[in-house]
DNA sequence: GCATATTATTTGCCTTGACAAATATAGCCG
DNA sequence: CGGCTATATTTGTCAAGGCAAATAATATGC
């Protein structure tokens, strides 16, 4: 009797597929749009960079921190970022344990290029969304975040 | 001088971050929650388990596509998945190039718990929501999603 | 001031997933 | 039927990320 009872799931996705799946398409747009501006570029690395690019200079283990990268990961990213020649690792002043990170001109000139990337992909996600949709989108989003992360 | 009109970020996150936040949130919670019933699933297999208990049987290929796994990936995935005994792959009776994927007994117990899991991070996440703000956030995801792939 | 604890980064190892090539089977057309 | 094409799964290979150990440098307690 009960086996009946067992709809065959009605439209509705879970809000983490949901979520997964609307993440995995900003990802693969992005990464579509660099390429064809032909930037070689991964999502992760386009967060490094604009993250730099927005908050300025810091240290590796905060921007491991800003993008929830794990540092091991972090620590070879900037290895091929500085290989590519996008930022550079300088000595800390005052705490020779820490690097501080921060864009090269080629670097700052590459985020100029992100940003437009970025501003397309955005349009086009929110495209079916009017201003205080995407405002309300965003204040859901951060709630639910917080949800998460103070679980108090 | 236009270095200091380089305001240093204000709040707003961009929809893809913040999107990318919240869902490493959500699997982060649902592994803990799993780890903390004794159960050893990463979020994927997860993935895996609910499609087939909602779904029912399936070939391979397509639970890879629901899922939105690589074919590769998911041979795998199933690999393990059939070793700890949760699912089977059975032969497809018209067609011998297929399989016909489907969960064992000790899968569907598994989905048991694992629909628990589900639902209490579901409420963490959304407890700061109220029923149509569920609702309008859902939506809002939806067309977000199906922006980005209709790309026309 | 030296030993110990703490913090920042790097490195090693392992797992996962993407992509492409290999394999197996089915479908189609002559 | 026989060959060609298409489809489903598997396997090989590689890059990326997580975690833990190693390394380097600072901070603290005695």
């Amino acid at each position: 009797m009960d086996t009946d009872s067992r709809i065959p799931t009605p439209p509705k996705e879970s809000l983490g597929v949901l979520i997964g799946l609307v993440r995995a398409e900003i990802v693969r747009a992005l990464e579509a749009e660099m390429t064809g501006r032909g930037i070689n570029l991964r999502f992760t690395q386009f967060l490094i960079i604009k993250r730099l690019a927005r908050l300025g200079p810091m240290r590796a283990g905060e921007l491991a921190r800003v993008v929830d990268l794990d540092c091991g990961a972090m620590t070879r990213q900037l290895d091929q970022l500085e290989h590519k020649g996008y930022l550079r690792r300088c000595p800390h002043a005052q705490d020779r344990r820490t690097l501080r990170i921060e864009l090269t001109a080629a670097g700052d000139a590459l985020w100029q290029q992100l940003g437009d990337c970025q501003q397309r992909v955005l349009k086009t996600a929110q495209r079916s969304l009017d201003a205080s949709e995407r405002a309300q989108l965003h204040d859901y989003l951060e709630r639910v975040l917080h949800a998460l992360r103070d679980k108090a």
